[in-house]
DNA sequence: ACCTCGGCCGTAAACGTTAACGAAGGTATA
DNA sequence: TATACCTTCGTTAACGTTTACGGCCGAGGT
């Protein structure tokens, strides 16, 4: 192990002193650009790395992060949350504030949020950017300010954001093709709903789901993709639709939380029994249409993981100033009545002591837009 | 926020110094008894948690962590390995130093490696104990002199060990199970074979898996199960022997890395396109096997994960003197066809830079015992 | 000539913990 | 009584970085 290289080494290799060498090394006002770039220059060479125990004890600022998202209507978001804060506490370093805003629906309140975390200071952001188009110019402005946002679950494409934390969506459209095939033994005609074909993880679930499913069973065919555009009724409406146009329909993958609208429609059209339903994510309502053997399994995204894993590269950005990846994806996890319980257990087991320490709920950092 | 309490803290509240303070919380000698319970108390009222990064930059000892692990016979260990490195180097306290003793089989050289690691004055021990009774002596001596154990993918009871990371083995089975039922359309007689049922986790996958059954599809039948000890030739004649008993068998689930016999046994006996096969684990010989469909699918163990979280269970108890958890389980990754070369390249991707920053391969910090 | 004002840089005091050193007081041995 | 020694505790210098403060010097203004 070599010795590791400090201020001081630095300074002494140039005569000078590890004040200048500091101010030198973070860009700060009252040095000569020349003796800037000495110092740079031998950092490099003695492969400087900063002591972030020292750093973090001298340091008398605190770390503060916002963390935007949407307002728990189910569990999705809590999870997330949590699974923040859990890992805040657990990156020991105590000088963390985090600041929760969230908005009611989809795109409601998002730019506000925003807007007001930007105004409030905050050091980094932590976003669901559920209409990137309409955030983009936010995000595009706080990094411009040098402020580093972390998307979760979707990406916000264009905006400069410092990482992006979400599910393999390809791999999630691909496992529901596979196991859809094996479901129906390679035969029959199945579909897809999603929100919206323009939101990137949709698309790419969808096609995943249908290039898998073209290439392993050939025999197998699938619908166009249907669009609920997050709204309950037309979900309901639609699948009304799809299931009196399409009685031969064998399968149905339902990519977002919108299952509960489809298997309504399913069981007043009376083809519950007939139709072989894959759905994402695990909230209450769920539970029993697992249980039923209505829904055969669904896609968890690990929301809490999600949040972790988002924390995480926010932290090391903002304390190492490098970025460990850009791009987090997370394989789903697969929940079928069999291992059922071991999720549910898992999900209050955690959470509980979890809510202890303070999280969301209506602690006074919890500020709701438009709620 | 309340302002943290810190030595000087107790130490004017009590009219002492830090140092008897210091003394006192560590168990050093050389301070009173009377003084001890104290500063004890002090500490408890006042809510004092120690400044790691402080802790850190004083103390001039560096943690030494002794691996103890099977030799890289498949890819599972190299991913556990990679898997703390990784982990080790993101907790940047950088006075970490791992030492990897490895042993070529189960059950041979691990004793050796044990006390090799105690006599080297470890800090700390992360273990795969493949065969828990005969390292009990030394895991109980290990507890015994205050350092650490955790054990990875398999338990060690009543050995006083700090920890263990493991796959959630009865939701293992049960996915498997509700699996193997949908394949099979809820009929049909099926096997499963294991180790030996004398270790915990197997004997877990198989009940897991049996009661799962006989709960979900109560017109299936399972076997009892089929032990092969580890050995190649014994896995491949029972197998053999399965099949021509029992030529009605709809489908197999193998709990263990021991896939390839079973299979060949089953294309040697040619009911492989019979037999709906679940395997354990991914490594190279799988691929083409899950490619070519002989198997559905099969119950991918995390192994990098695992590896992270026992590291960083074993770090948290070095720095903080207290465990975060006892028991790590994790939820098994379902791989199938569809979504296989996600995890190909996952694994691949992953594991390139970390073999660049020197993890395990030839390093001098490399021990292997009996190899 | 004096004063002021920037730009550039050195100095030193924090941050909280650790650990080496030494002082004070008491007890045992010569 | 002097010496040695032990227990108990206070003192203080590290650890590496941050940051407030002050000093020096040349340019500019009166």
């Amino acid at each position: 192990m070599i010795k590791k290289a400090k201020l001081l080494d630095i300074a002494e290799a140039l005569g000078i002193s590890t004040g200048t060498v500091h101010r030198a090394l973070h860009n700060h006002a009252g040095v000569s650009s020349v003796t800037k770039a000495r110092v740079q220059q031998m950092a490099k060479t003695l492969g400087y790395r900063p002591n972030l125990a020292a750093r973090y004890l001298s340091s008398k600022r605190t770390l503060r992060v916002s963390v935007n998202t949407l307002k728990g209507t189910t569990s999705f978001w809590d999870e997330v949350r949590a699974g923040i804060s859990e890992e805040a506490r657990a990156l020991v370093m105590e000088n963390i504030e985090i600041e929760y805003r969230t908005y009611p629906r989809l795109g409601e309140g998002e730019e506000e949020a925003f807007e007001a975390a930007l105004k409030a200071g905050v050091d980094g952001i932590i976003t669901f950017p559920s209409r990137p188009q309409s955030l983009q110019a936010w995000m595009r402005r706080a990094s411009r300010g040098g402020i580093p946002v972390v998307c979760v679950a979707t990406d916000a494409p264009n905006t400069g954001r410092l990482a992006v934390v979400s599910i393999d969506t390809l791999a999630s459209g691909s496992l529901a093709a596979d196991l859809m095939g094996h479901f129906l033994s390679g035969e029959g005609t199945v579909a897809v709903t999603l929100s919206s074909v323009a939101i990137t993880e949709h698309s790419e679930k969808y096609k995943g789901f249908a290039s898998t499913l073209s290439g392993l069973y050939p025999k197998m065919k699938v619908l166009e993709p249907l669009e609920d555009h997050d709204i309950e009724t037309v979900c309901y409406e639609k699948s009304r639709e799809l299931f009196k146009n399409h009685p031969e329909l064998a399968g149905i993958y339902v990519t977002t939380e919108a299952s509960i609208p489809v298997l309504n429609a399913a069981r007043d059209a009376h083809v519950l029994d007939k139709v072989i339903f894959i759905t994402t994510d695990l909230f209450p309502a769920l539970v029993p249409e697992i249980r039923s053997q209505a829904v055969a399994a669904t896609i968890y995204q690990r929301p809490r993981t999600q949040g972790r894993r988002a924390f995480r590269v926010l932290h090391e950005f903002l304390v190492e100033g490098e970025c460990p990846s850009f791009q987090v994806t997370l394989a789903p996890h697969l929940v079928m009545r069999g291992n059922l319980d071991f999720f549910l257990q898992r999900q209050t087991l955690e959470s509980t002591p979890q809510r202890a320490v303070g999280v969301p709920s209506d602690s006074p950092e919890m500020i709701d837009y438009f709620g």
